[in-house]
DNA sequence: ACCTGGAATGAATGAGTATTCATACCTAAC
DNA sequence: GTTAGGTATGAATACTCATTCATTCCAGGT
């Protein structure tokens, strides 16, 4: 079990990181946040990328065992997407800071390479679990079977995040867990009226 | 019209900051690049974030324009938002510097002021567009009355600039602009079988 | 040939900041 | 009361870089 004082440090990191963005964050900031002398930071983390590293790889896998956990909890293709994008939205707003980290610093593409791997790594798990959600709709007969899967993952990944993100430019002022249904239902019917 | 100088040191300043971020690429490597002293960046830019914004207010209007013309071109709402979508990929498509510095930066909320104004103001402006598309197509009978438009333009904005990024992350290899139509296809009908 | 003014240079400046480490502070055991 | 080991401190170090400006260059006029 990490020690209490590493946790302070990293919820205080992200905290300031979310204000500042990463390059302009300063350790000493940090470090007045955390209420610790600046060396302190340097016996629970190797650098200041060591803390962003961290918060990807301790932060991201909690997060995304509980989309899993969700997905799991219903037998059917439509309530797993369902409560993939519900959990997905209330995570992100039950954590500001963590979800404006998120924001900006994964499309950076010129992270270190650790931390590059893991965005990549979240990010794959995360495309791997709608296509399987895709998959078994297609096998259940409640999803179209000429999809390109690889354009569905990046569609259903790309609007959930917009509507993150929006509420995130808008201050976080709207309940953002509402939005899960409307947007499930357009992931399903589109926008167009049908013509079957 | 600008000097010649203006628009060298400009590109030299997007290829940099695609490479590097904004907040880690120098000025030297920006002045080496466009070939050109350090001191002589000052001589056509305020500061270095005056570069950055130089490109946001110069670069975006250009493709918005574009946008715009694209999209008046056609009548129906369903060709608008083709063309619409066609051309955000083919601009992007055809300037990668461009698509990763603007994946990057705008999604960094704490910017300069006068930057953020910028990205703002583009992002209202393609919200507009999209809302109006979509109000034109339900005059038209061919798009869901039954739609709140707000969460439609940030599915719409969002999945359109998700397929860019992934297509940034896997380093431009395919052709982006083949995406446009399954993407509207998806946009209309969603990937659920319709029980009409 | 000689000016002249705008353009360009790049070394010097100075501010900022990640990281280190000699020192100080505990706390608990004896 | 003393000591030992782990913990914490924050001033000092050793950079990096944006920005400035005294100097140089150069073209066109006289």
């Amino acid at each position: 079990m990490k020690s209490e004082k590493y946790h302070i440090i990293l919820d205080a990191a992200i905290k300031v990181f979310a204000e500042h963005g990463y390059f302009q964050s300063t350790v000493a900031q940090i470090a007045r946040k955390a209420g610790v002398a600046d060396g302190t930071i340097y016996l629970y983390f190797e650098n200041k990328e060591d803390i962003l590293l961290q918060f990807f790889s301790y932060k991201t896998r909690q997060i995304f065992d509980q989309f899993q956990k969700e997905v799991d909890k219903v037998d059917s293709a439509e309530d797993k997407l369902r409560n993939l994008v519900r959990s997905h939205l209330k995570e992100f707003q039950g954590n500001m800071d963590m979800a404006i980290v998120f924001q900006a610093e994964t499309r950076q593409i010129q992270q270190a390479e650790a931390i590059k791997t893991h965005i990549r790594d979240i990010s794959r798990k995360y495309r791997e679990l709608v296509g399987e959600i895709v998959e078994e709709g297609q096998r259940e007969g409640c999803m179209r079977k000429d999809l390109y899967i690889g354009l569905v993952k990046t569609y259903i990944t790309g609007a959930v995040e917009e509507v993150i993100n929006s509420w995130v430019q808008a201050g976080g002022k709207y309940d953002l867990v509402s939005m899960a249904d409307p947007l499930v239902d357009l992931y399903l019917k589109g926008i167009g009226i049908q013509t079957v």
